[in-house]
DNA sequence: TATGGATTGTTGTAAATGTCAATGATTTAT
DNA sequence: ATAAATCATTGACATTTACAACAATCCATA
Protein backbone atom coordinates (compact mmCIF):
# COMPACT_ATOMS: atom_id res chain seq x y z
CA UNK A 1 0.00 0.00 0.00
CA UNK A 2 1.99 2.95 -0.96
CA UNK A 3 1.56 6.40 -0.36
CA UNK A 4 2.27 8.19 -2.82
CA UNK A 5 2.20 8.79 -6.62
CA UNK A 6 5.40 9.62 -6.58
CA UNK A 7 8.61 10.82 -5.34
CA UNK A 8 10.87 14.16 -4.68
CA UNK A 9 13.61 12.58 -7.14
CA UNK A 10 15.11 15.79 -8.97
CA UNK A 11 17.12 15.63 -12.31
CA UNK A 12 20.36 16.90 -10.66
CA UNK A 13 21.22 18.79 -14.33
CA UNK A 14 18.26 20.76 -13.43
CA UNK A 15 19.59 22.82 -10.62
CA UNK A 16 22.71 24.05 -12.71
CA UNK A 17 20.65 24.35 -16.25
CA UNK A 18 17.21 25.08 -15.08
CA UNK A 19 15.65 27.07 -18.22
CA UNK A 20 14.62 25.68 -21.59
CA UNK A 21 14.59 22.00 -23.36
CA UNK A 22 15.00 20.19 -19.92
CA UNK A 23 11.74 21.39 -18.99
CA UNK A 24 10.05 20.67 -22.59
CA UNK A 25 9.72 17.05 -22.03
CA UNK A 26 8.18 17.56 -18.85
CA UNK A 27 5.76 20.08 -20.05
CA UNK A 28 5.18 18.00 -22.64
CA UNK A 29 2.89 15.31 -20.52
CA UNK A 30 1.07 18.01 -19.12
CA UNK A 31 -1.53 17.52 -21.61
CA UNK A 32 -1.96 14.00 -20.41
CA UNK A 33 -5.39 13.14 -18.91
CA UNK A 34 -4.12 12.44 -15.27
CA UNK A 35 -3.13 15.97 -14.83
CA UNK A 36 -7.22 16.67 -14.44
CA UNK A 37 -6.68 13.91 -11.39
CA UNK A 38 -6.60 15.76 -7.90
CA UNK A 39 -4.76 13.18 -6.78
CA UNK A 40 -2.05 13.83 -8.94
CA UNK A 41 -1.83 17.22 -8.62
CA UNK A 42 -2.12 17.07 -4.97
CA UNK A 43 0.73 14.57 -5.21
CA UNK A 44 2.90 16.56 -7.27
CA UNK A 45 2.04 20.21 -5.61
CA UNK A 46 3.71 18.85 -2.45
CA UNK A 47 6.37 16.44 -3.77
CA UNK A 48 7.52 20.19 -5.09
CA UNK A 49 6.65 22.28 -2.10
CA UNK A 50 8.63 19.18 -0.13
CA UNK A 51 11.75 19.64 -1.45
CA UNK A 52 11.95 23.06 -0.78
CA UNK A 53 10.73 22.72 2.75
CA UNK A 54 12.99 19.76 3.69
CA UNK A 55 15.82 22.07 1.91
CA UNK A 56 14.59 25.33 4.05
CA UNK A 57 13.92 23.25 7.13
CA UNK A 58 18.01 21.38 6.98
CA UNK A 59 19.65 24.13 8.38
CA UNK A 60 17.92 23.51 11.31
CA UNK A 61 18.33 19.62 11.20
CA UNK A 62 14.70 19.08 11.06
CA UNK A 63 12.94 17.25 8.41
CA UNK A 64 8.86 17.57 7.35
CA UNK A 65 8.40 15.03 9.94
CA UNK A 66 9.85 16.21 12.92
CA UNK A 67 9.44 19.63 12.18
CA UNK A 68 5.33 18.78 11.93
CA UNK A 69 5.60 17.07 15.33
CA UNK A 70 7.72 20.12 17.01
CA UNK A 71 4.79 22.65 15.56
CA UNK A 72 2.37 20.04 17.27
CA UNK A 73 4.72 20.48 20.74
CA UNK A 74 4.47 23.80 20.67
CA UNK A 75 1.04 24.27 20.24
CA UNK A 76 0.12 24.39 23.58
CA UNK A 77 -2.91 21.40 22.87
CA UNK A 78 -0.37 18.87 24.37
CA UNK A 79 -0.93 16.18 22.23
CA UNK A 80 -0.31 12.44 23.10
CA UNK A 81 2.36 10.31 20.64
CA UNK A 82 -1.26 8.54 19.54
CA UNK A 83 -2.72 11.97 19.36
CA UNK A 84 0.24 12.32 16.80
CA UNK A 85 -0.11 9.66 14.89
CA UNK A 86 -3.84 9.89 14.40
CA UNK A 87 -3.69 13.47 13.34
CA UNK A 88 -0.26 12.98 10.74
CA UNK A 89 -1.51 9.22 9.28
CA UNK A 90 2.03 8.42 10.57
CA UNK A 91 2.22 4.61 12.47
CA UNK A 92 2.85 5.04 16.24
CA UNK A 93 5.92 3.27 16.22
CA UNK A 94 7.34 6.70 13.79
CA UNK A 95 5.81 8.86 16.37
CA UNK A 96 8.30 6.94 18.80
CA UNK A 97 11.59 7.30 16.63
CA UNK A 98 10.85 11.23 15.95
CA UNK A 99 9.88 12.18 19.61
CA UNK A 100 13.08 9.98 20.96
CA UNK A 101 15.51 12.36 18.66
CA UNK A 102 13.62 15.51 19.16
CA UNK A 103 13.70 14.63 22.97
CA UNK A 104 17.41 13.66 22.86
CA UNK A 105 18.34 17.59 21.40
CA UNK A 106 15.82 18.71 24.63
CA UNK A 107 13.09 20.10 22.42
CA UNK A 108 11.05 18.38 23.73
CA UNK A 109 9.92 16.55 26.46
CA UNK A 110 7.13 13.30 27.05
CA UNK A 111 5.16 13.50 29.88
CA UNK A 112 2.38 11.07 31.16
CA UNK A 113 -0.68 12.12 30.27
CA UNK A 114 -3.00 13.37 33.89
CA UNK A 115 -6.05 11.19 32.96
CA UNK A 116 -4.35 8.49 31.37
CA UNK A 117 -0.71 7.29 32.39
CA UNK A 118 -0.41 5.27 29.66
CA UNK A 119 -0.36 8.19 26.93
CA UNK A 120 2.75 10.66 27.35
CA UNK A 121 1.71 13.96 26.27
CA UNK A 122 4.88 15.83 23.70
CA UNK A 123 5.73 19.38 24.49
CA UNK A 124 8.36 21.49 23.77
CA UNK A 125 11.07 23.21 25.33
CA UNK A 126 11.75 26.57 25.90
CA UNK A 127 15.20 25.45 23.24
CA UNK A 128 12.20 23.44 21.28
CA UNK A 129 10.14 26.77 20.87
CA UNK A 130 12.80 29.11 20.16
CA UNK A 131 13.98 26.62 17.63
CA UNK A 132 10.12 26.34 16.30
CA UNK A 133 10.17 29.85 15.87
CA UNK A 134 13.24 30.28 14.04
CA UNK A 135 12.12 26.87 11.66
CA UNK A 136 8.65 28.75 11.00
CA UNK A 137 10.01 31.18 9.25
CA UNK A 138 12.28 29.62 7.28
CA UNK A 139 9.41 26.83 6.11
CA UNK A 140 6.98 30.15 5.56
CA UNK A 141 9.37 31.43 3.18
CA UNK A 142 9.63 27.78 1.49
CA UNK A 143 5.91 27.82 0.83
CA UNK A 144 6.16 31.42 -0.66
CA UNK A 145 8.17 30.35 -3.32
CA UNK A 146 6.18 26.74 -3.54
CA UNK A 147 3.48 28.70 -4.25
CA UNK A 148 4.56 31.90 -6.34
CA UNK A 149 2.64 31.05 -8.98
CA UNK A 150 -0.46 31.88 -7.23
CA UNK A 151 -1.96 35.38 -6.22
CA UNK A 152 -2.29 36.05 -2.31
CA UNK A 153 -6.16 35.75 -2.82
CA UNK A 154 -5.98 32.60 -4.39
CA UNK A 155 -3.39 30.90 -1.69
CA UNK A 156 -5.80 31.77 0.58
CA UNK A 157 -8.73 30.12 -1.38
CA UNK A 158 -6.80 27.19 -1.95
CA UNK A 159 -6.13 27.19 1.96
CA UNK A 160 -10.20 27.34 2.67
CA UNK A 161 -10.35 24.29 -0.16
CA UNK A 162 -7.86 22.02 1.57
CA UNK A 163 -9.39 22.35 5.00
CA UNK A 164 -13.07 22.05 4.05
CA UNK A 165 -11.81 19.31 1.98
CA UNK A 166 -10.18 17.67 5.23
CA UNK A 167 -12.35 19.34 7.89
CA UNK A 168 -15.89 20.25 6.20
CA UNK A 169 -15.48 23.55 7.46
CA UNK A 170 -13.37 26.51 5.53
CA UNK A 171 -12.97 28.44 8.53
CA UNK B 1 15.46 14.71 1.91
CA UNK B 2 12.21 12.70 2.51
CA UNK B 3 9.38 12.78 0.45
CA UNK B 4 6.45 13.49 2.49
CA UNK B 5 5.31 15.04 5.85
CA UNK B 6 3.77 11.74 6.80
CA UNK B 7 2.08 8.63 5.92
CA UNK B 8 -0.64 6.68 5.23
CA UNK B 9 -1.15 4.90 8.65
CA UNK B 10 -4.71 4.11 9.24
CA UNK B 11 -5.95 3.44 12.61
CA UNK B 12 -6.99 -0.50 11.82
CA UNK B 13 -10.14 -0.05 14.11
CA UNK B 14 -11.22 2.75 12.39
CA UNK B 15 -12.71 1.08 9.70
CA UNK B 16 -15.17 -0.62 11.73
CA UNK B 17 -15.52 2.15 14.17
CA UNK B 18 -15.91 5.51 12.25
CA UNK B 19 -18.17 7.21 14.22
CA UNK B 20 -17.40 9.32 17.29
CA UNK B 21 -14.93 9.15 20.06
CA UNK B 22 -11.77 8.02 17.56
CA UNK B 23 -12.09 11.10 15.61
CA UNK B 24 -12.64 13.11 18.55
CA UNK B 25 -8.29 13.27 18.92
CA UNK B 26 -7.91 13.81 15.70
CA UNK B 27 -9.86 16.61 15.52
CA UNK B 28 -8.35 18.61 18.52
CA UNK B 29 -5.51 18.86 16.62
CA UNK B 30 -7.06 20.76 14.15
CA UNK B 31 -7.01 23.73 16.58
CA UNK B 32 -2.91 23.76 16.04
CA UNK B 33 -0.93 26.11 13.48
CA UNK B 34 0.06 23.92 11.19
CA UNK B 35 -3.44 23.82 9.63
CA UNK B 36 -2.35 27.27 8.24
CA UNK B 37 0.80 24.98 6.50
CA UNK B 38 -0.39 24.71 2.87
CA UNK B 39 1.87 22.08 2.58
CA UNK B 40 1.06 20.17 5.32
CA UNK B 41 -2.61 20.67 4.17
CA UNK B 42 -1.53 19.47 0.53
CA UNK B 43 0.22 15.90 2.29
CA UNK B 44 -3.05 15.32 4.79
CA UNK B 45 -5.58 15.74 1.86
CA UNK B 46 -3.06 13.51 -0.38
CA UNK B 47 -2.68 10.60 1.90
CA UNK B 48 -6.22 10.52 2.98
CA UNK B 49 -7.30 10.03 -0.84
CA UNK B 50 -4.43 7.64 -1.61
CA UNK B 51 -5.75 5.36 1.02
CA UNK B 52 -9.03 5.63 -1.23
CA UNK B 53 -7.37 5.39 -4.54
CA UNK B 54 -5.30 1.98 -3.57
CA UNK B 55 -8.27 0.60 -2.20
CA UNK B 56 -10.02 1.10 -5.64
CA UNK B 57 -7.46 0.14 -7.48
CA UNK B 58 -6.13 -2.80 -5.76
CA UNK B 59 -9.26 -4.92 -7.18
CA UNK B 60 -7.28 -4.23 -10.96
CA UNK B 61 -3.77 -5.26 -9.40
CA UNK B 62 -2.74 -1.90 -9.41
CA UNK B 63 -0.81 1.06 -7.28
CA UNK B 64 -1.20 4.67 -7.82
CA UNK B 65 2.22 4.54 -9.02
CA UNK B 66 1.91 2.04 -11.87
CA UNK B 67 -1.48 3.11 -12.35
CA UNK B 68 0.07 6.80 -13.36
CA UNK B 69 2.38 5.10 -16.25
CA UNK B 70 -0.55 3.24 -17.69
CA UNK B 71 -2.24 6.79 -17.90
CA UNK B 72 0.60 8.59 -19.34
CA UNK B 73 0.93 5.52 -21.61
CA UNK B 74 -2.47 5.38 -22.80
CA UNK B 75 -2.51 9.65 -23.25
CA UNK B 76 -1.16 8.95 -27.32
CA UNK B 77 1.83 11.07 -26.19
CA UNK B 78 4.34 8.45 -26.45
CA UNK B 79 5.94 9.00 -23.35
CA UNK B 80 10.05 8.01 -23.24
CA UNK B 81 10.73 6.61 -19.32
CA UNK B 82 13.00 9.69 -18.97
CA UNK B 83 9.92 11.76 -19.56
CA UNK B 84 7.84 9.23 -17.27
CA UNK B 85 10.65 9.78 -14.51
CA UNK B 86 10.99 13.61 -15.06
CA UNK B 87 7.26 13.97 -14.95
CA UNK B 88 6.50 11.65 -12.04
CA UNK B 89 9.32 12.76 -10.10
CA UNK B 90 10.43 9.62 -10.16
CA UNK B 91 13.91 7.89 -10.78
CA UNK B 92 14.38 6.41 -13.43
CA UNK B 93 15.56 3.51 -11.77
CA UNK B 94 11.70 3.22 -10.16
CA UNK B 95 10.23 4.01 -13.67
CA UNK B 96 12.54 0.62 -15.24
CA UNK B 97 10.82 -1.59 -12.72
CA UNK B 98 7.18 -0.39 -12.74
CA UNK B 99 7.14 -0.60 -16.95
CA UNK B 100 8.98 -3.89 -16.42
CA UNK B 101 5.86 -5.22 -14.57
CA UNK B 102 3.15 -3.59 -16.76
CA UNK B 103 4.70 -5.12 -20.09
CA UNK B 104 4.91 -8.74 -18.58
CA UNK B 105 1.54 -7.83 -17.89
CA UNK B 106 0.87 -7.33 -21.26
CA UNK B 107 -0.55 -4.06 -20.40
CA UNK B 108 2.41 -1.77 -22.28
CA UNK B 109 5.12 -2.22 -24.48
CA UNK B 110 8.65 -0.29 -24.76
CA UNK B 111 9.70 0.78 -28.48
CA UNK B 112 12.75 2.69 -29.42
CA UNK B 113 12.66 6.34 -30.27
CA UNK B 114 12.12 7.05 -33.30
CA UNK B 115 14.60 10.35 -33.19
CA UNK B 116 16.60 8.61 -30.10
CA UNK B 117 17.20 5.15 -30.43
CA UNK B 118 18.39 5.15 -26.61
CA UNK B 119 15.26 6.25 -25.45
CA UNK B 120 12.64 3.55 -25.11
CA UNK B 121 8.32 5.10 -25.55
CA UNK B 122 6.38 3.35 -23.52
CA UNK B 123 2.63 2.66 -25.06
CA UNK B 124 -0.44 0.97 -23.58
CA UNK B 125 -1.49 -2.68 -25.35
CA UNK B 126 -5.09 -2.91 -26.58
CA UNK B 127 -4.94 -4.62 -23.05
CA UNK B 128 -3.55 -1.87 -21.39
CA UNK B 129 -6.35 0.38 -22.49
CA UNK B 130 -9.16 -1.57 -21.69
CA UNK B 131 -7.52 -1.87 -17.74
CA UNK B 132 -7.11 1.82 -17.72
CA UNK B 133 -10.39 2.01 -19.08
CA UNK B 134 -12.15 0.32 -16.14
CA UNK B 135 -9.54 1.13 -13.24
CA UNK B 136 -9.92 5.36 -14.39
CA UNK B 137 -13.84 4.54 -13.72
CA UNK B 138 -12.79 3.45 -10.67
CA UNK B 139 -9.62 5.97 -9.42
CA UNK B 140 -12.55 8.37 -10.38
CA UNK B 141 -15.20 7.19 -7.66
CA UNK B 142 -12.14 7.26 -5.36
CA UNK B 143 -11.92 10.68 -6.21
CA UNK B 144 -14.74 12.05 -5.27
CA UNK B 145 -15.02 10.09 -2.31
CA UNK B 146 -12.11 11.50 -1.04
CA UNK B 147 -13.77 15.72 -1.71
CA UNK B 148 -17.08 14.36 -1.02
CA UNK B 149 -16.96 17.93 1.44
CA UNK B 150 -16.37 20.38 -1.40
CA UNK B 151 -18.78 20.86 -4.08
CA UNK B 152 -18.65 20.26 -8.11
CA UNK B 153 -17.94 24.02 -8.44
CA UNK B 154 -14.88 24.27 -5.52
CA UNK B 155 -13.40 20.98 -7.01
CA UNK B 156 -13.16 22.54 -9.77
CA UNK B 157 -11.82 25.72 -8.65
CA UNK B 158 -9.22 23.73 -6.28
CA UNK B 159 -7.95 22.13 -9.90
CA UNK B 160 -7.56 24.64 -11.19
CA UNK B 161 -5.69 26.38 -8.40
CA UNK B 162 -2.88 23.43 -8.18
CA UNK B 163 -2.56 23.60 -12.06
CA UNK B 164 -1.69 27.24 -12.14
CA UNK B 165 0.37 26.62 -9.05
CA UNK B 166 2.33 23.80 -10.49
CA UNK B 167 2.17 25.24 -14.60
CA UNK B 168 1.50 28.94 -13.93
CA UNK B 169 -2.09 28.46 -16.13
CA UNK B 170 -5.33 27.94 -14.98
CA UNK B 171 -6.91 25.84 -18.31
C1' DT C 1 -13.96 -5.51 43.14
C1' DA C 2 -12.07 -8.70 40.12
C1' DT C 3 -11.54 -10.12 35.47
C1' DG C 4 -11.36 -9.81 30.41
C1' DG C 5 -10.82 -6.89 26.72
C1' DA C 6 -9.09 -2.73 24.72
C1' DT C 7 -5.58 1.01 24.34
C1' DT C 8 -0.79 3.24 24.75
C1' DG C 9 3.88 3.40 23.95
C1' DT C 10 7.60 0.59 22.61
C1' DT C 11 10.65 -2.75 20.20
C1' DG C 12 11.83 -5.41 16.43
C1' DT C 13 11.43 -7.03 11.71
C1' DA C 14 10.39 -7.72 6.88
C1' DA C 15 8.97 -5.41 2.75
C1' DA C 16 8.80 -1.35 0.00
C1' DT C 17 10.82 2.79 -1.55
C1' DG C 18 14.48 6.18 -2.16
C1' DT C 19 19.21 7.35 -3.53
C1' DC C 20 23.06 6.97 -6.06
C1' DA C 21 27.03 5.25 -8.76
C1' DA C 22 28.50 2.51 -12.70
C1' DT C 23 27.75 0.57 -17.39
C1' DG C 24 26.85 -0.20 -22.64
C1' DA C 25 24.49 1.86 -26.36
C1' DT C 26 23.60 5.87 -28.67
C1' DT C 27 23.48 10.77 -29.64
C1' DT C 28 25.49 15.40 -29.76
C1' DA C 29 29.15 18.67 -29.96
C1' DT C 30 33.62 19.97 -31.30
C1' DA D 1 36.99 11.36 -35.46
C1' DT D 2 36.91 12.03 -30.89
C1' DA D 3 35.02 13.54 -26.49
C1' DA D 4 31.26 14.56 -23.74
C1' DA D 5 26.53 13.94 -22.67
C1' DT D 6 22.20 11.22 -22.39
C1' DC D 7 19.25 7.01 -22.02
C1' DA D 8 17.90 2.74 -19.92
C1' DT D 9 19.45 -0.55 -16.90
C1' DT D 10 21.57 -2.94 -12.95
C1' DG D 11 22.92 -3.30 -8.42
C1' DA D 12 24.21 -1.74 -3.83
C1' DC D 13 22.91 0.63 0.10
C1' DA D 14 20.02 3.74 3.18
C1' DT D 15 15.64 5.20 4.59
C1' DT D 16 10.79 4.61 5.19
C1' DT D 17 6.76 1.89 5.75
C1' DA D 18 3.77 -1.69 7.57
C1' DC D 19 2.88 -4.82 10.95
C1' DA D 20 3.10 -8.06 14.84
C1' DA D 21 4.15 -8.76 19.65
C1' DC D 22 4.55 -7.00 24.41
C1' DA D 23 4.16 -4.78 29.20
C1' DA D 24 1.66 -1.26 31.45
C1' DT D 25 -2.56 0.81 32.08
C1' DC D 26 -7.38 1.85 31.52
C1' DC D 27 -12.30 0.50 31.03
C1' DA D 28 -16.60 -2.18 31.28
C1' DT D 29 -19.28 -5.15 33.54
C1' DA D 30 -20.51 -8.94 36.04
Amino acid sequence: MSMIYFGNYLERAMTIETRGEKLAGTEKLVAAPITNDVGFLLAKLHAAGSVLNNQALAEFDLKERSYSVLILANSGLEPTQRELADFLSLDPSQIVALVDELEKRGLVVRAPGKQDRRAKTVTATPAGAKLHARASEAAARAETEALDGLEAAEVATLKALLRKALWGHTE
